[in-house]
DNA sequence: TATCGACCGTACGCTACCGTATGTATACCG
DNA sequence: CGGTATACATACGGTAGCGTACGGTCGATA
């Protein structure tokens, strides 16, 4: 075998193992985030995985760390407005997790919330992040001058929709999908009720 | 064993493993979904399941023939209005499709989606009922007066929401729940769009 | 250059599955 | 009452995956 090419005998590290996990998790799902397959992608032997973790379980409590906090780094990031500025960047909000770029951070937000719905400690997990993006969201519209139920349901509108748009498959739906993303980002962001009539 | 009770040996049929199938996807997914688990679950061997159908797959297909017939049903079914209470059925729509009850409708909802970003011939029923929810809920708003783009914005809006939502957490956000749903309701049914003023 | 620890390979036992081959019990039918 | 099809049980071989035990290698260090 020598060595191929004579590479400088890289180690792995903890990270490393945790980078190809989200790697197969965008593919597989966590279901499908196996041990010997993380090895066989990263070219060793499962003997180097148990030297860096415990067990399997131990991989993916790392990994939900890792997603948690890169989900909060990015959530705070994505919202931060210059005063007098933050219609604009609900409406930047809604376009960057409006999937089409960002495919990967999609399916693998999607595979976290899969998992969640079987394991306590991801849900948790995904509860702490769901609670500051729609915090963060929500704060943004109170800074448009909506009352604080208003603001409330803009958020969850904003993030129900843009997650279960990554869920649909709509490509025989002939529309202008772009056109279609703007007028919901309207609604969403810009729309006014009506002073209720009928019901 | 002796026949436990006397049960009059009651005989499976494909459509007992099917219905069984939806259980374990339910609570499991679809990669839980093993023949040997199911068989457990109705209390007899694999050797039974091998008779009714050729493999595993075999039953999943099944499983996703009875899915798209039983949900292609009951779209039909919810968005069927009396002319003239178009505007209501789609708050039906929305309410019947918004969770809380109908949870099990909902995770199997979810497992198939998940199942479908894996697998083409899931991914080609998904798409199916979609294209008629989509058309569906489009037809009302277009009954209410909607023009033909802001309609699909609507429809798409509408099940994106409610999938959506389905995906979410949202103990912590500390709000009032119904209020909240029936407000992003209003937002989606009957909202009016702003002239455009800035971007 | 002897040693030590970080890193990885090899080999093993175990379980959960899939799918097949074949035996067995029951119902029905003439 | 023998025969046949239906619906299952039993037993088997094979694979994939988890976790463990232990041996080997390489670089840094003294």
């Amino acid at each position: 075998m020598e060595r191929e090419s004579k590479q400088k005998r890289i180690q792995l590290d903890r990270q490393a193992w945790i980078a190809a996990a989200f790697e197969v998790m965008a593919d597989e799902g966590v279901a499908g985030l196996r041990v010997e397959v993380l090895a066989k992608r990263l070219k060793v032997t499962k003997g180097s995985f148990y030297w860096h973790f415990q067990d399997r379980r131990d991989l993916l409590m790392a990994v939900l760390g890792e997603w948690k906090e890169g989900r909060i780094r990015d959530i705070l990031k994505q919202t931060r407005a210059q005063p007098g500025h933050e219609l604009e960047q609900i409406y930047h909000a809604i376009d960057v997790y409006s999937t089409s770029r960002n495919r990967r951070g999609v399916v693998i937000e999607l595979a976290v919330r899969d998992w969640a719905r079987r394991d306590p400690e991801a849900a948790a997990i995904v509860a702490e992040v769901d609670d500051v993006r729609l915090r963060c969201t929500r704060d943004l519209f109170l800074a448009c001058g909506l009352s604080q139920e208003e603001a409330s349901s803009r958020s969850m509108l904003l993030y129900a929709y843009v997650f279960g748009l990554s869920l649909m498959l709509y490509d025989t739906f002939h529309v202008d999908i772009p056109r279609l993303k703007r007028d919901i980002a309207d609604i969403i962001a810009r729309s006014t009720r009506v002073p209720a009539s009928a019901s």
